[in-house]
DNA sequence: GAGTGGTGAGACAGGTCTGTCTCATACATA
DNA sequence: TATGTATGAGACAGACCTGTCTCACCACTC
């Protein structure tokens, strides 16, 4: 019996790391910590993975897939574009409440590989972009493009906003303002069009 | 003759290791990397500074008291709240274009040190609430408290995500995005007292 | 000339980092 | 039994980290 493929493993270490990022940041956590916790042996990972920045690239992309395929089933939704919106912020809502969040890891990806160049800062942006753009096509379906754009990009700076305060400060107050204000936007936006 | 009395190197040391720390993040810049850069030797740093830490946290405070003195005159200032706020937006959007924009040095400590009890962060909290706390100071000048806490807020994440969406792509289009969207909040709220 | 006090230069300790390497082990298949 | 593959365990190299310590230097004073 094959203990399935390879990608048993492989995804364990990616899921550890993402764990551990998250807590403590990337270079604050090293490789032996991730093993250590991961349980598997340094060569195993480094099989996988042929260094550690490429790791870190595989943490984003995961966590930015899992998140692209929530936003893949709200678009299929029959439902009216305001309230798919309304959903992206009770997500956020929601993670802001849970038991260990500690900010976007994204967001804190950017802090510590600030060089455009870099493949960590590449995979964040492609993230970003990613979430904007969905947004985008939301709102598309209540506005001109162009209008859609702006208020995307509007609408990811205020949840980018509220999740650095929920990190700081009372979450629930975060979330509700920045919801409140893009709803505004989005009502004004719809019958200025 | 003494060659001024201590706070020269001092000084030194902080302006030094901010402009590093922006361009590289903290755990990735080293104390020799400093020290080199201010070309001054490392027992003059320790004499000044009892950790890495506490120089990270002078840096910080550094940078928000310059700030904040740039808030003091412009609460002095005789112009309408509305302006006030504007030119909040008119700094960020002059920062964003500056030779070395890296982003918010604050978000970038949150960022590497999540644990609330470490002197970095509670630098970092410190430094949002004050701009927020100014923000609704001028707020209130046109609306009740109450209401000015929220939009405070809000104006605070608005120039929070914009920060983070000018680090990754064209900062024009960020800040002229976020100060619309504010400028139309703060009317909305005026209107609706 | 002898002493004093502040400073720079850099060795050093002890730890941690990433990444490589060897060897043993377990298991499936031929 | 023989072979191939994925893994585990851990030593190791070489670099870097923070923080301490010694020593040389230099200006000034007595």
């Amino acid at each position: 019996m094959t203990p399935s493929p390879v990608s048993d493993k492989r995804q364990h270490v990616v899921e550890t790391a993402y764990v551990l990022f998250k807590r403590a940041g990337f270079h604050a956590t090293g490789i032996d910590r991730i093993i250590a916790e991961a349980d598997v042996a340094k060569m195993t990972m480094y099989r996988h993975f042929p260094s550690k920045d490429e790791l870190i690239v595989e943490v984003l992309d995961y966590r930015a897939m899992r998140f692209d395929r929530q936003l893949d089933r709200l678009a299929q939704e029959g439902i009216p574009p305001e309230q798919k919106i309304g959903r992206i912020f009770d997500w956020h809502a929601l993670w802001f409440r849970s038991a260990d969040f500690h900010g976007c890891l994204f967001a804190h990806a950017l802090a510590e590989f600030g060089d455009p160049g870099h493949p960590v800062f590449k995979a964040v942006v492609r993230q970003k972009n990613g979430l904007k753009r969905r947004m985008r096509s939301i709102l598309e379906e209540m506005m001109p493009r162009g209008r859609a754009e702006s208020v995307a990009a509007t609408l990811l700076m205020l949840i980018e906003g509220a999740t650095l305060l929920a990190q700081m400060g009372p979450a629930d107050a975060a979330i509700r303002d920045a919801r409140k204000a893009a709803m505004g936007i989005v009502a004004a936006s719809r019958k200025s069009q």
